[in-house]
DNA sequence: CATTTATGTTGTCACTAACAACTATTGCTA
DNA sequence: TAGCAATAGTTGTTAGTGACAACATAAATG
């Protein structure tokens, strides 16, 4: 198990600071590494990181511009690019929304979803080296426990609006 | 408890297979967040995410500009740019390298250290919250999990070095 | 009907990060 | 020990990301 991460013993205060700080040293080398990763593997196939992430909200359902804006958690005119590149690319298309004419329902081509099938594929793989190290439980467990604090992040995004006081 | 990420049921193919979809479905999903979480976070404090991450790996003991590259997950020009920004505000000093001329020794300096402090300590109140819904037992096998986690990714993508083929 | 609000697009800017080419040391080896 | 390959950092250049502001168009609200 190589260079693994510092975690601190006795700052001062209680538990839930001392995992606080934990939790955040193991996050941050974390996201580092996948951030890394993910790039270096989704590149190869044709698009970016935040196309891929835009190409996979499509995968559920079509979505209008700001939808996928909130989804993204990125600006509508950053969100409106990356629809353009993947437009471009023939990955999704944007269609006149049934009953808002100012509104975009934009959705995935066939050839998109094939593409994202692809990577999600190989990003699958990845994911699976990564876990084989584990046993089952240990997986489900680091699962659910990574999809809350996703899901409390997202939250804290959405509400906080620029945390700093 | 808001918006959770889906979690696939039945892909085809074993456990492990789906735990390998689940996980990456719940790490997209935590990057986004906690990306711009740090990086509102972060910026009200006159220093980038990168910056921080470098300024933070400095803490430790002061490091060539080679093993901060190494760290950092960076190309060496890169590096080397987020070091002059750092330099220019301040936060960290270039010395000599006491035996090989050629290298640097990048040191945080005292101002670095307490900027640091500063942000660790916001960093730390984010994460807080976040774990505050959990039982102390669930927070440190999260904490195990996640470093864990981040251990083998930072294998993979060194060893790896492009992983698509 | 007029004003306000919401949906997208475009212009501009700053920042991130990679690749390649270069300089300055160091270390190997013939 | 002279010469050449390898290593440490820096600088030039390029592509991409993403925010903010200003704008056009359509819907909603008074």
């Amino acid at each position: 198990m190589p260079d693994s991460i510092q975690l601190a013993r006795h700052p001062r205060g209680g538990a839930l600071e001392r995992h606080a700080v934990n939790l955040n040293a193991a996050m941050s080398g974390l996201m580092r590494a996948a951030q890394v990763r993910d790039r270096d593997c989704i590149c190869c196939h044709d698009i970016s990181v935040t196309q891929c992430n835009a190409l996979e909200a499509l995968q559920r359902a079509p979505l209008t511009l700001g939808q996928l804006t909130d989804e993204l958690l990125l600006d509508k005119s950053t969100t409106s690019r990356v629809v353009d590149a993947l437009v471009r690319k023939g990955y999704v298309e944007r269609t006149a929304h049934p009953s808002d004419r100012r509104a975009l329902q934009i959705r995935s081509t066939t050839k998109g979803t094939k593409l994202y099938q692809r990577i999600e594929r190989s990003l699958q793989e990845q994911s699976m080296l990564l876990l084989a190290e584990f046993p089952p439980e240990v997986r489900e467990a680091a699962i659910k426990i990574v999809s809350d604090l996703a899901s409390i992040a997202m939250t804290q995004v959405r509400e906080n609006a620029g945390c700093c006081v």
